[in-house]
DNA sequence: GGTGCCATGTAACGCGTTACATGATTAT
DNA sequence: ATAATCATGTAACGCGTTACATGGCACC
């Protein structure tokens, strides 16, 4: 949705068109280097805001090159961004690769936990390094968006190798003891056997 | 990823059919409450994976009731898996929902950023509330995946708070200066006004 | 007979991706 | 000329979603 809500933000400040639309959102995430967006996700979220009625087609301007379409929002847009700001938004949890890849390699012997753990330490330790250098390299009052973000990774990686660090305290508590099965859990009434 | 990566690891245990790989995943993740994986992702996934070789057709069972198509791991699959298994995962960092959000309503009169940081961080520290309790009241030795998610969604909570507090520190630093409009970087040659 | 599992899917959509296509203008 | 920008899109796919559809079997 973050591309979805952005080009509602954008159209408040002014009316654009796609193109226009695609170079602000880049500025405003910190660059090309930082989030490229695609065209192809411009113009079709476009398509899907007008068809939403969220924004509208404003006028076609063509000033000696291409045509331009503009696009600007509508009552309906304007509320549904109001919305985006006064909600929190939720963090997603769950749907974590790593920890997928942990739990299949639990019950594989294909593959040792351990051994994933290790994997993930060293990616985690090496992303560490190049965000902090990259950070120091900033001028934390020209780019703002860069450093919001090299921020917030950084906590996060902090975070996760803390996690890696707990999650092999749990393994070797649990591993004196057989490994349970994954409790198959039934949705409802049990069918009998 | 996950799920079709997940499918893989499910399959190198021993062959299954569609129905029950999605009881095994969900088991394997915590349950459905945790991880509800709809029957039309497990059913079009083993059809791309079919489709790529990575899985076949292994036979069908029928013992009284409908038909089970059982899959197996190809060669291919089990090489997939492999170096799934000895590859880090990169961290999803940028594609943040809530930074996105805050840069639009720095550039936007109808949002102000301090409100915006203030509903997040409320949201922030109701699910990390929820998540302790949850946390509190679940035994470590049987439930390890729903223990390994919860450690994990509350140290990033824990991150984000304080990603919040910077922020805010940082917004302070600059908001005594005039903000700076976003530069937009052109990709190559720029056009002569 | 109803509810709910077991087991299979299809259809359509949202968000995002890569690849392709078109045509004009501008700088070297 | 040619490269690169300006400006617009389409097509096809991957992952994930909701909604719909079909049937048999088990339990109460």
């Amino acid at each position: 949705m973050s591309v979805r809500n952005a080009i509602l933000g954008l159209l408040a400040q002014q009316p654009r068109h796609g193109y226009e639309l695609r170079a602000a959102f880049e500025a405003l995430v910190g660059g090309d280097a930082v989030w490229d967006v695609k065209p192809a996700q411009i113009y079709t979220t476009l398509a899907r805001l007008q068809e939403a009625g969220l924004i509208e087609q404003d006028s076609i301007e063509q000033d000696g090159g291409p045509e331009k379409i503009i696009y600007s929002l509508t009552p309906d847009g304007s509320r549904e961004l109001s919305e985006w700001f006064s909600a929190g938004i939720a963090a997603d949890h769950q749907r974590d690769e790593f920890f997928v890849k942990l739990m299949v390699s639990l019950y594989n012997d294909q593959a040792d936990p351990y051994q994933v753990i290790r994997a993930q330490r060293k990616r985690l330790y090496q992303d560490l390094h190049d965000l902090t250098r990259r950070r120091n390299g900033i001028d934390a009052r020209r780019e703002l968006a860069q450093i919001f973000l090299l921020d917030k990774s950084i906590m996060h990686l902090e975070a996760d190798l803390r996690w890696l660090d707990l999650l092999e305290a749990r393994l070797d508590d649990i591993r004196r003891q057989p490994l349970p099965q994954p409790p198959v859990r039934r949705r409802g009434r049990p069918k009998k056997t």
